[in-house]
RNA sequence: GGCCCCAUGGUCAAUCGGUUAAGACGGAACCCUCUCAAGGUUCAAUGACAGGUUCGACUCCUGUUGGGGUCACCA
């Protein structure tokens, strides 16, 4: 009769490590009461996820919140789907968002001393703990190949059965010892499975932190802890790597609430104490009436990269994803006047537990208002990054002139109520096109949009005048006055009052009036205040463009 | 299908059994205004359904319906 012993020893012989090692290599964190250690533990298997972004800014404001450690582990035990360098662009898009682990995996080397951080580089922790269970009873290897499974599962389904590798359906469960080292050794692949003392038909109760209690089934199914490529399952990675780095809280996706108890059930196995859980909702979309979580291959924005590119704040982002997480911060940040997230009393309770359909009209009022608010030279700063990293034509003019281009952003911004003209700093550039000449030309080649029924005599006339008479240099008023009063010469009404009182008697209104003008200098009939536009242009620049379309009447 | 989670306006949602059921985004109207973006004022719009419990239910319980998730050697 061959013993647990002699089983383990013979599938894990380089394995001298023990669980006792363990434990006092990762000693327990000498924290604050009520400090929270959390992570964010995603695969490297492309881009970052905006709900990725969303969890993870939970998880580590509740670390930061509470004084505790918020950790960057990389769970790259699924070979097949790792992406080379995606780890990468993982951390470089955290950092947009001010979010840095304390410690953890990084590029250049890891940081902090629970590790190693990643997964991959974790084998020999895993199998140690591995052999410890098989040594106890509560692992043992599996045979099985895909097409045993398979036909197991077919057999569930036929039979009407609940599907998996459970009871009397975990075949290789109760295989002898002696029967298990002759298969080892006659060579055939196996992988580790986890001992299951579970029973279906009790409850599994444990506490979500924002769900409060929830009840499942108990686990029963002897699931893969260790697969053929010697790296773990989730499952296990998770429960070894928890417990060791000494995680409090695990923030993690909804879809985990249907497992946590093969979860609870290894815990105990091990006898180890559970972290508290926290099942985190998903950002959800509507296609076509139903809800389904954002989806990286049919929506641009699960991908953190489009707002990014887009040149969304990223503080924006980020408090649109707060306003989803605790609803009760928008009436806050305009209690407080502020958008600062570090100081909003953040609270993982309050999350709400439907999952919010992603709702970019208000996105895009947090980031109008943000940019609004935001002084002038960070603003542009910002616009400089990004328009360096994505937007070409718009680098090039802040290079050529960046004065030129920073007095354009200020326009308007000076006052109570700035101007909110972008969500995103893409959109800065068709807005502003006109303000360089050889967009001008093109602009004036397609055609100037003056009212069809405006004799060109009638425009030629008044824009003369305005060549000659218009004053620069001066405050608003004086100069909307001058416009008045050299439109008033070309039948124009010198106020909106006078034209509503007596249309017919007059050409047009002030508004039209105005609207020459600024067809002419802009190219359309709508733009931001045209007294400082015209002041940035300068007389120069105003006149040649003035004489060029006269020209082109 | 089994199991689990969820359910207040179009969207995000407040209410810890008693309110005229907040607020924000979006929408509409009006005002302001040289156009636009804003800003101001106002308006429309919500408790899925059926049973209980209770003096009283959006709130508690049960069921129904609907939505979402999950049942891999993926995480």
């Amino acid at each position: 009769m061959v013993s647990n012993e002699e089983l383990a020893e013979l599938l894990f012989p380089e394995i001298t490590t023990t669980i006792e090692d363990l434990e006092k290599r990762f000693p327990l964190r000498q924290l604050p009461e009520g400090a929270q250690v959390t992570r964010f533990a995603p695969s490297p298997t492309g881009f970052l996820h905006t709900g990725s972004l969303f969890t993870s800014m939970i998880s580590y404001l509740t670390a930061k919140k509470s004084g505790g450690v918020y950790f960057f582990r990389l769970e790259d035990t699924d070979t097949k789907r790792t992406i080379a360098g995606s780890e990468r662009d993982l951390i470089d898009q955290l950092a947009h968002f001010g979010i840095v682990a304390d410690e953890g995996f990084f590029p250049e080397g890891d940081k902090g001393n629970y590790g190693p951080y990643k997964q991959s580089a974790r084998a020999d922790i895993y199998k140690a703990v591995i052999k410890e269970l098989i040594k106890r009873g509560r692992a043992y290897p599996d045979f099985c190949t895909p097409e045993d499974l398979d036909a197991i599962r077919k057999a569930q389904e036929e039979s009407k059965v609940l599907p998996g590798y459970y009871g009397a359906y975990a075949r290789d469960r109760n295989l002898s010892n002696d029967e298990r080292v002759a298969r080892i050794k006659a060579g055939t692949p196996w992988v580790i499975r986890f001992y299951s003392n579970g029973d279906h038909d009790r409850k599994t109760k444990f506490t979500d932190a924002i769900r409060g209690e929830i009840e499942l089934q108990d686990n029963d199914t002897d699931v893969v802890i260790l697969k053929s490529d010697g790296l773990p399952t989730y499952h296990f990675a998770h429960v070894v790597d928890d417990h060791f780095m000494r995680t409090t809280m695990i923030t993690r996706g909804e879809e985990w609430i249907p497992s946590t108890p093969i979860h609870l059930d290894m815990f105990r196995a091990l006898g180890w104490k559970a972290p508290k859980y926290a099942h985190i909702p998903s950002i959800m979309k509507l296609d076509h009436g139903n809800k389904r979580k954002l989806s990286k291959r049919k929506d641009p924005e699960a991908a953190v990269s489009y707002f990014l590119e887009q040149g969304y704040p990223t503080h924006a982002l980020l408090v649109y994803l707060m306003s989803i997480a605790n609803s009760n911060f928008e009436e806050w940040t305009i209690a407080n006047k502020s958008f600062d997230l570090s100081k909003f009393p953040f609270s993982i309770k309050k999350i709400a537990l439907e999952g919010a359909l992603f709702d970019q009209d208000k996105l895009n009022y947090f980031s109008k208002e943000i940019i609004a608010k935001m002084p002038l030279e960070e603003e542009f700063a910002q616009v400089k990054a990004y328009a360096d990293a994505h937007d070409e034509k718009l680098s090039a003019k802040i290079a050529e002139n960046p004065e030129y281009v920073k007095s354009i952003l200020n326009i308007e911004k000076d006052r109570k109520n700035p101007r909110k003209d972008y969500a995103k700093y893409a959109d800065i550039y068709p807005l502003i096109r006109f303000f360089f000449d050889e967009e001008y030309e093109s602009i004036l080649a397609a055609g100037l949009p003056f009212k069809a029924e405006l004799s060109h005599d009638l425009i030629k006339a008044f824009l003369n005048d305005t060549k000659a008479e218009m004053p620069f240099g001066t405050d608003e008023s004086t100069w909307f006055n001058a416009i008045k009063e050299i439109g008033g010469k070309h039948g124009y009404a010198l106020s909106n009052k006078d034209y509503k009182e007596n249309p017919s008697a007059y050409v047009g209104s002030v508004s039209d009036c105005a609207e020459l003008l600024r067809v002419a200098i802009v190219g359309t009939n709508q733009s931001p205040n045209l007294h400082e536009i015209l002041e940035i242009l300068g007389k120069d620049k105003t006149t040649q463009r003035l004489d060029k379309v006269i020209a082109s009447l």
